[in-house]
DNA sequence: ACCTCACATTCACCATCATCGATATACTGA
DNA sequence: TCAGTATATCGATGATGGTGAATGTGAGGT
């Protein structure tokens, strides 16, 4: 059985956000790209991304040894991770998958770039 | 007369940095991309952000009134900004007139950009 | 010299968060 | 049903950071 874990995201309301510098950002949309761009401001958040962005699918216990941290700690960084749609998780058995949404990354990129 | 403020950036070995999800990035390397992506990761300092990226140049004494916080806290985000080189400030006479940096958002839209 | 103004810095307060041990939950297999 | 395993959640702690009053710094203006 597949089932779909924390599918809905909390920021819904970026798809045609204008990139950062053509004009002032509103406040509540200040609050939503903050949170986005919180999700990598943390080192170990950023390897945990980058590993499971450069593989197809990858275990929760497959993240453990390579970031050297307890599990506890790896579940909150994919629950964050998860929260803003970086990734998303799929729990199949006793084992939960992880997979990058590269639209959500495409998303960011855009509001970099002019 | 004119002087450069914080014209040095912390994170400048991320010139040829591959973006993310080819490979798992290395800890120093996510040690200096998270400082990057935390620059971005408070409400106050995107909208001040966006200020200084939407015109030419920005006064620090026009960044208060739209953001509504104190002086001292506007000068702490700029900070940020300039410390990881989002921004460069110009002193000039008793005014600091701070200016994006193009070429460090570009960078950071290149590490989103598969 | 003195005052004023723009900005930086210091300091303290409070909130948030990263971390992990302990525990709970859920699924598998025997 | 029971034991084992993978993951989520809880609770506590230490660290980090946003905020602003008070103060320092430096550059005009008179």
């Amino acid at each position: 059985m597949v089932r779909r874990v924390l599918e809905e995201s909390l920021t819904a309301a970026l798809d045609g956000c204008s990139p950062l510098g053509t004009q002032m950002i509103s406040e509540t949309e200040a609050r939503e790209v903050a949170t986005l761009f919180d999700a990598l401001s943390d080192p170990v958040r950023l390897r945990i991304f980058s590993i499971i962005a450069s593989e197809e699918e990858v275990c929760s216990c497959n993240l453990e040894a390579p970031v050297a941290k307890s599990q506890p700690t790896i579940s909150h960084h994919t629950r964050v991770l998860a929260r803003v749609g970086l990734i998303v998780g799929e729990r199949r058995g006793r084992w939960t998958y992880w997979r990058a949404v590269p639209e959500r990354l495409a998303l960011m990129g855009g509001l970099l770039t002019a």
